[in-house]
DNA sequence: CCTTGACCCTCACGTAGCGTCAGGGTGTAG
DNA sequence: CTACACCCTGACGCTACGTGAGGGTCAAGG
């Protein structure tokens, strides 16, 4: 079953210009044309745009999105799955809209003052673009250490997944304790100049937002329940008291 | 209390350039500068740039927003309820679009063939947008209203008024039957008519999305209900029903 | 066959809303 | 005085299309 230009619009709700665009620049081609010149799309095209379209709507450029698409090893139902967790953190967001909307109307209603701090809950959207691309190595991180890593031979990779994994038992074994614990301060902190030294330069702002994916980020989660029941909440908390204390 | 630009930034989640460019435009203007020319914000500036940042969430252009906030009898309550509402209506499109890759994912694991439809339930923003503007008058529509508005006398209006009151009352009295009722239909047909004669070209499309109103917008439902318990509800789908058969 | 209306094409100008950078001033603590 | 964080204005550039011009294609109906 093929599909003109109107199909695909009315279909998928994106302009006709839109799919024109997008075939200029490689990024969803049709199948094929007709003798006029007509585009007919079929299945794995409107396949690929629906990825196109998720993508988007989790705040990625286009450019980003073809480069992500043309990866070898990209896997659609995987994607999905993060598609998935993903929106379910931008539902999240509106929810904060929606209630810094009723704080405010509180704060009116009430003659009491309500900080503004709370009138602009919900409107960064950094951090659940952060997160996104996080998850897809769209970050200038993951960058430098893909540079990093391009240098480091076979042993180099035992030794850092040995260093890893001593790293991750140690705080393991302390998840007993308060987090803010000077042992799991300094289990927390020898993970975070790991990263620095074999991966990339991160900082304090960075370490705190990887302490949350252990949380939000299903492929952390549950790596880290298997080590240990309910870890990921423990190493954010942990992480989070050592940024705290690292700052001041 | 004055904030400086990065202090607004961090508390609003908006770029220091945002403000500058909000400032140059005349949207959001600090209430003061020091002698070095730093721009001081106070909080009713920090009010109106809340309202800014929710009109902009809901897909209004800044110049838009600029001239919603700039009417005399713009009401900051009145707009956070509406706000409110709409926001409402965005986290649904949100459960949509997490719906669709439900959808996409059953249809993969199981084998079966989900309609492409499916795969993009959710991304065609533009009822979202559509509805936001209805209820702040950012329709063609709405400006083609005025300018005939701008043409009536007391005595139009009066009768105007008398002639939506009766049309809405026939179709309140018939809220037992069938929406889709020849008599009921007929009734629809005069409010169709009425607003294309009185106010502006109401395409069937538009005239379904009115419809709609009845029972998204709480306005409009206050009123109807009021006429006769459940009538928005009703009033939705013979207009639906109406536009259905117009088609035909 | 012609007409009409819906749909299709390419080309290309223009834009909203900033991001980024350059170059330089201001305020505060050590 | 130095260093650092913050501030200013000016201005180029960019992403992702929207819009319009001009013209071809397809299918149904007269």
């Amino acid at each position: 079953m093929a599909y003109t230009v109107k199909a695909v619009s009315d279909l998928a709700g994106v302009s006709i210009r839109t799919l024109h665009h997008y075939d200029a620049i490689g990024l969803v081609r049709p199948r094929e044309r007709t003798e006029a010149g007509y585009r007919l799309y079929g299945r794995s095209d409107l396949e690929r745009l629906q990825q196109v379209l998720f993508f988007k709507e989790l705040g990625f450029g286009l450019e980003e999105i073809r480069e992500i698409l043309d990866r070898p090893d990209f896997d659609r139902r995987r994607a999905l799955l993060d598609h998935h967790e993903l929106l379910t953190h931008r539902k999240d967001r509106i929810e904060r809209l929606i209630r810094a909307v009723e704080r405010t109307l509180e704060g009116m209603e009430e003659g009491k003052t309500v900080e503004e701090r709370v009138w602009f809950d919900g409107f960064d959207a950094t951090q659940y673009e952060e997160e996104a691309r996080q998850r897809w190595g769209h970050t200038a991180a993951y960058k430098e250490s893909r540079e990093r890593a391009a240098a480091y031979s076979q042993a180099d990779w035992e030794a850092i997944g040995s260093e890893q994994t001593s790293i991750l038992r140690d705080i393991a074994s302390l998840a007993d304790r308060d987090p803010a614990d000077p042992e799991v301060l300094a289990a927390v902190g020898r993970m975070h100049r790991f990263i620095n030294e074999r991966f990339y330069t991160c900082s304090l702002e960075m370490f705190r937002g990887l302490g949350d994916l252990a949380v939000s980020d299903s492929r952390f989660t549950e790596t880290y329940e298997k080590l240990r029941p309910g870890l990921p909440a423990f190493y954010k908390e942990a992480v989070a008291a050592y940024c705290a204390r690292s700052r001041a």
